[in-house]
DNA sequence: CTAAAATTAGGAATCATTACTATAATTAGA
DNA sequence: TCTAATTATAGTAATGATTCCTAATTTTAG
């Protein structure tokens, strides 16, 4: 079985997301560790981001824009995808329980985790609306 | 402004994706179609499942396997991905109102919709794990 | 220091989705 | 019903995110 070995990119890729309150796509995370890394692949952030999921180190977010977001925060949490920007941003609550939302329904697979996410328009993006 | 007249091909779409419970694909949907229509083409399967989600007639689901999922109901309703699978099926409870999911957080955004999904193996999935 | 194993850079390949265009279907009105 | 304008389609090319491949480099254990 492979064992995994250090990396500085890895390193720099982690550091980076928990660096950032955004959710950033793998394009966003290369761009930016280009600048501590200029030969780095795009390839590399691919394989490392896949790796870091799959160690649950970080998390990987599906949202409406067909492109894979990243987040170091692997507590539960919420969050919220702006159909403008297409930027995702945290919500500060405390979630519920898997169970709690799942209520009384009898589902005889295995749940291993739950996500919900919001839906809509940003602040930001309220006030370019009200701008124009 | 462009109006919308009926075509064929279209309702298929639709009434495919209320005869079946799980959530196709745009290529399932397509291969689907094509029993009836041998000659529908895969972009007008995309240009139909893009107006349909536009006109709020059907869901568009983004989950983990970077591909659309379609759903024709459009009443708030859980989700379950299957990891092994990579199906989509509903479950049935229903959901908070998003601001009960929301809590004291105040959000200064516009939250339009809200959406909870589950995660794991599904009831099949477990089955296989066990025979293997 | 060295050799085996893991990782990388770079580029090609894949897959889902969108864009383009000439032809066909739909629709409103005579 | 016939016709002309509009909208939708089929087929194919293009795009964009992600994965795959391979020779060269880095990491690691001894």
């Amino acid at each position: 079985m492979a064992t995994t070995n250090y990396s500085r990119q890895r390193e720099a890729i982690v550091n980076y997301l928990r660096s950032t309150t955004c959710h950033p796509t793998a394009d966003t995370i290369y761009e930016n560790i280009k600048k501590t890394y200029p030969k780095i692949s795009l390839g590399t952030v691919y394989r490392n981001l896949n790796l870091l999921t799959a160690q649950g180190v970080i998390l990987r977010l599906s949202c409406d824009d067909n492109k894979d977001h990243y987040d170091a925060t692997t507590e539960p949490h919420h969050h919220f995808f702006c159909r403008c920007c297409k930027e995702v941003s945290d919500l500060p609550v405390k979630p519920f329980e898997p169970a709690t939302l799942l209520g009384e329904a009898s589902f005889s697979g295995r749940i291993e985790s739950c996500f919900t996410y919001f839906q809509g328009v940003c602040p930001d993006c309220m006030n370019e609306e009200e701008t124009v």
